[in-house]
DNA sequence: TATTGTTATACTCTATAACTATA
DNA sequence: TATAGTTATAGAGTATAACAATA
């Protein structure tokens, strides 16, 4: 993760440097906000075991019990293979099982323990409070805006 | 990059998964955006030869002639050792020139060549049709705001 | 034949330590 | 000493092909 340089999206920085093309590139404002929000969310995660990946896993998981591998991929927009070692990570920690469906023995269904519910409920109250600090120059209505636009964006490819 | 699976931002997907959790987590609808646009941005940037982070550094660098790679990785936000293949491969496809300076014999200057200048005049043009298109569900006001917010997030950490 | 989960693999982006040459 | 650029390296995240078991 890196340091911040505050005030650097203005037209130019202390050395001079001018950004007047970036600024009106998406993907560059996209690129730095998501990088600064993935290093945060590691150092808050860290007290659960947790990274994104597997905590956005977990999320899923709690609230849709006994989803399947395949199901979880296309909800995180992951592809399988790269699922595998997240639902490894989660089922070594003990937090989540896989259980054989009789009714279709190629698909696990993946269910929360106790251990893990109870991991849930204090990491998504830790990534809320992160978020809340984060956004706190964001008043709620903007916030909203945000995350439809991002949706857009998302939908639009 | 992956196929966008529309609608699924809302309660719950075709088959049922729900995703109330996630829907508040902005780290998630950032990560989402920034994977479809770094998706899209590769395709778009391809004819040119270049990929996200050498446009970023090619517009950095004809906009601001002569700074060095230090001031250009502060400016990208990586680390130097990071930029040297951005730079090596910019110089290689003979965007860009690495210029010693004569005053501090440590240092390199980066200019861009002719070809640099061409190739950033149409590059800068496919990448903001580009965002045009993927932006058209969000107004200009809207888009202002968003880059705003970006740009806390990025300054809060 | 098609699908679920898996393995192997490769590519990109990021981060740190340590080197060299200059200052 | 300190700084600019570099090398080597390691860790994430992502993508594709191909396989075994099952449908």
């Amino acid at each position: 993760m890196r340091k911040s340089s505050p005030k650097q999206a203005m037209q130019q920085d202390a050395r001079g440097i001018s950004d007047a093309t970036l600024r009106q590139f998406m993907g560059y404002h996209l690129k730095r906000a998501f990088n600064t929000i993935q290093g945060d969310l590691t150092r808050v995660l860290k007290p659960f075991e947790l990274r994104m990946l597997t905590y956005t896993a977990l999320v899923l998981i709690v609230d849709n019990p006994g989803l399947s591998q395949s199901q979880l991929a296309d909800a995180m927009d992951i592809e399988r293979p790269n699922l595998v070692v997240i639902v490894d990570e989660l089922e070594q920690n003990e937090l989540i099982m896989r259980e054989r469906v009789p009714t279709d023995r190629r698909t696990y269904a993946l269910n929360a323990t106790l251990a893990g519910r109870q991991v849930y409920e204090r990491a998504v109250a830790a990534v809320q409070a992160h978020e809340e600090r984060l956004l706190a120059d964001v008043d709620p209505q903007t916030r909203k805006l945000l995350i439809t636009a991002l949706n857009s964006i998302r939908n639009e490819a």
